[in-house]
DNA sequence: TCCTGCTATGCAACTTGTTGCATAGCAACT
DNA sequence: AGTTGCTATGCAACAAGTTGCATAGCAGGA
C-alpha cells in the first residue's frame, strides 16, 4: 500500500500532526492520493510501532495537544527500496463517466439532471485550476531557481494544472454533446 | 457504491458474463473504472439476489458453461435513481507522483530508476492513447451519424483521449525536469 | 509430452477505506 | 446564553478491494 509512502514524503517535506496531514491531504496531496482522518491516524500509529516514524508531544494554548510526528531514517529507507520497486498504473473511480454512459438509459428528465451535475462539477473544477495556479504563482515565482525538492513538487503541481485545464475543457465537450442530444 | 452502477451500465449496453464483464473492465471501462474478476463475480451474485439482474445459464462446448447476465427493470429504476443523486468527484491513487516527489530524498541512483520508471509508464500510456485512437476510428468512423448511446459512449472515449495525451506531454515535462536536475 | 495460456467461476483470508459517533476547549457570532 | 465552527484525536462497525489458491477442459507450441 502506498498511503504509507504518501505519508512518509509529507513528513520529509514537512514534519506535522495526523491533523495537519489531513488538511494537506485534502489540499495539495489530495490531488494524487487521497486518505480521510481516520486513515491517516491509523496508519500514523502503526508507522510509529514500526520504527518510520518519530513522535513529539507539543502542548499547546487554548487547544488540544498534538502529536508531532517526523519521518526516522528506517521509514527513509522503507521510501527508498519503495521508490525502486516498480509500481501499477494509476487507478481512478471517476463515477461521473459512469453517469455519462448510463445517462442514454434514462429518460430525458435524467439527461436534464446530468447537465446540472456536469456543470456542478465544471465549476469545481474551475476552482481548483485557480487554486493551483494561485498557488503556483505564491511558491514558484522563479521556476528557473528552484532546488531539486521544489522543481519535483512544482512538475507534479504543473500535473494537476494540466490535469483541471484537461477536465474542464472535456467537461465542456460533454455539455456540448449533452446539449446536441437535445 | 459505485461498482454496481458501473456494471449494470455495462449491461445494458450489453449483456455478458462475469468473464467478459471482467474482460471489459480491463479494457475500456478500466479507464474510468477499475475492478477485479473477484469483485465482479460477487457483486453480480448480490445484484441478482437483489433483482437488479437477471442470470441465464449458457451450455458451451469446448468450455466451461457461463452464467449470461442481463439488466433487470429492478436494477434500471436502481440506476435511474443513482443518476439523479450527486457525486462526489472522482478519486485518484497516483503512485507515480508519489514517487517524484519522494525522489528528491533519495540519492542520484534512486534517482535514475526513477527516470526508468517514468520512461515505463510513458510508453504503457503511449499504447493506450493509440489503442484508444484505433478503437475510435472503429466504432465511431462517422461522429455526425450517432444514436445517443453511442455519442455518450464516444464522449466518454474521448475523455479518456485526452487523459491519456496530457498525461504523455506531462510525463515528458517530468523527464525534461528529472533530467535538468542531473 | 509437458508447459503455457485462455475461458470460466469461485472460496477464504486478509488489507484498505468509509461512516457514524464521541470528546474537549476555545473563538466568534447571534 | 446558545449555536456553530475550528483544532485535535480516536473507537467501533462496516463496506470495499486485494491476493493466493483451486478447479477444469481445451488449444497450441516446445
Amino acid at each position: 500500500m502506498a498511503l504509507e509512502h504518501a505519508i512518509l514524503v509529507s513528513l520529509l517535506e514537512q514534519p506535522g500532526s495526523g491533523y495537519e496531514l489531513a488538511s494537506r491531504f485534502d489540499r495539495s496531496i489530495g490531488r494524487f492520493w487521497t486518505a480521510t482522518h481516520q486513515q491517516i491516524y491509523r496508519v500514523l500509529r502503526r508507522m510509529e510501532a514500526d520504527g518510520w516514524i518519530a513522535a513529539e508531544e507539543v502542548a499547546q494554548e487554548g487547544r488540544p495537544d498534538k502529536r508531532v510526528y517526523s519521518a526516522a531514517e528506517p521509514g527513509r529507507r522503507a521510501l527508498s527500496a519503495w521508490l525502486r520497486a516498480p509500481v501499477e498504473p494509476e487507478t481512478v473511480r471517476h463515477d461521473l463517466a459512469v453517469k455519462i454512459r448510463g445517462a442514454a438509459f434514462d429518460d430525458p428528465s435524467g439527461r436534464a439532471g446530468l447537465v446540472a451535475e456536469v456543470e456542478r462539477h465544471r465549476a469545481a473544477h474551475t476552482a481548483l485550476l485557480h487554486r493551483y495556479l494561485a498557488g503556483e504563482r505564491r511558491d514558484f515565482p522563479d521556476p528557473a531557481a528552484l532546488d531539486a525538492q521544489q522543481a519535483l513538487q512544482h512538475v507534479v503541481l504543473r500535473g494537476g494544472i494540466e490535469y483541471e485545464r484537461m477536465t474542464v475543457a472535456w467537461l465542456d465537450d460533454v455539455l456540448a454533446t449533452l446539449h446536441r442530444l437535445g
